[in-house]
DNA sequence: ATGATAAGTTATCAAATGATAAATAAGGAG
DNA sequence: CTCCTTATTTATCATTTGATAACTTATCAT
């Protein structure tokens, strides 16, 4: 009757290695980083010390989680779309936002992203940075280009402007963490959410450029 | 030259527990509810077995913090700021987003919040409620007076109405997170957020009266 | 088959950690 | 000053927990 304790199939290296790191972004997703290495082990269905076969430590783990989390779902093709002036400014940032969303709306990353801020992990930081960079940068030089102000290289980004690109990010966000981390029961679909989130930020666009015409001006 | 170990200063029963509980708050906020009992004994300057003195178990100096945290910080005046008539509802909104944020925009109140959110603490999920019928709804209702539409009782809240509400408080919340608990040095004052929030809300608001007069006739 | 290689387990350690009991000492009442 | 009360400390326990070493077993090449 009792449960017959198992062992657990053989697999390749590489294999176990791919296992146990998945396990461990759901396992540390849902306790924290403070969970215990006998509980995931048990979860993957392996013994506490094969982990250390793989991970010589508890926290080289959790560096492979933040890594395989942060980087491997990045996709640099966003901020080609986010440039693609074929299309329509409108368009393209409800497109971007909705593969964006694709990727990074799930309880495991959400939830890591989270953790990892409050135990003000550098790599929050240096993903922010990121963020800033590669794509909020690019909105607001896009916007710039819709109002036919100059470029970032000819005059730098305003606080303002970095704002209203921050603010629709932040809109579009705080759905996942209702949604994805605290399991509210959100009515609205996220491409309304989206959408609007985007609109505001056009409109602010409107606004910053009367703003910057008004201080520089420009021809 | 060794640091001497100092004894506490020894203090009425009452004076400290507070004590504790105030350094309790802005230990489990820095370093989450796995924080050690040594670690926060140290800080206060006072040996660990002291606080078992003062409460049961950690467990129940954590939910202690809940309480201090979540319910102290409340001030029922804000719901009869709301719904109070003689402001027009924008500056009423206003003042009533920059009490708020008065009260619970601090890295304690915030990072707290976070962690027992990630923790599926039940008092989050009753905060969150407690916002929604105190706060949100009563701004859905105003929103509605100011429309000339029925009143909840008449006609109950719709998904979409309550969404509008969450989206400002979002965008007001989000930015929280980023100043005070990522420590991202936010450009834009907060008194610009709240009132750029308040106008898309309103704005919203004029959206779905709109919408909710052609569905149901209100004359 | 057989032996080598490597995946996985069992047994165990040492430090960390929540919690308790007994001892100490500070302050106040008489 | 003395005694009593109680705030605080010292010493200590039992678990938990990250980590290691030695042992076992599955798979594959020859």
């Amino acid at each position: 009757m009792d449960a017959v304790p198992q062992r657990a199939g053989r697999l390749s290296r590489a294999e176990r290695e791919r296992h146990i790191l998945q396990e461990a972004i759901s396992f540390f997703a849902e306790r924290g980083f403070s969970g215990q290495t006998r509980e995931l082990a048990k979860r993957i269905g392996v013994t506490q010390p094969l982990l250390y076969r793989y991970f010589p430590t508890k926290a080289d783990l959790i560096e492979r989680v933040y890594e395989e989390v942060y980087l491997s779902r990045w996709d640099p093709g966003w901020r080609d779309l986010i440039t693609d002036r074929s299309i329509n400014l409108r368009d393209r940032l409800i497109r971007f936002y909705t593969l964006y969303t694709e990727a990074i709306f799930t309880r495991d990353w959400m939830r890591i992203y989270m953790f990892s801020g409050l135990h003000g992990q550098p790599i929050n930081e240096r993903y922010i940075a990121h963020v800033e960079e590669h794509l909020l940068g690019p909105i607001v030089a896009e916007m710039r280009a819709e109002k036919g102000l100059p470029g970032l290289d000819a005059l730098p980004m305003q606080p303002l402007e970095l704002e209203i690109a921050w603010n629709a990010q932040s809109g579009i966000f705080y759905y996942g963490i209702r949604r994805y981390v605290y399991d509210i029961d959100v009515k609205t679909p996220l491409s309304e959410i989206i959408e609007t989130n985007v609109e505001v930020m056009l409109e602010g666009a409107g606004a910053v450029a009367r703003r910057l015409i008004d201080e520089i001006g420009v021809d």
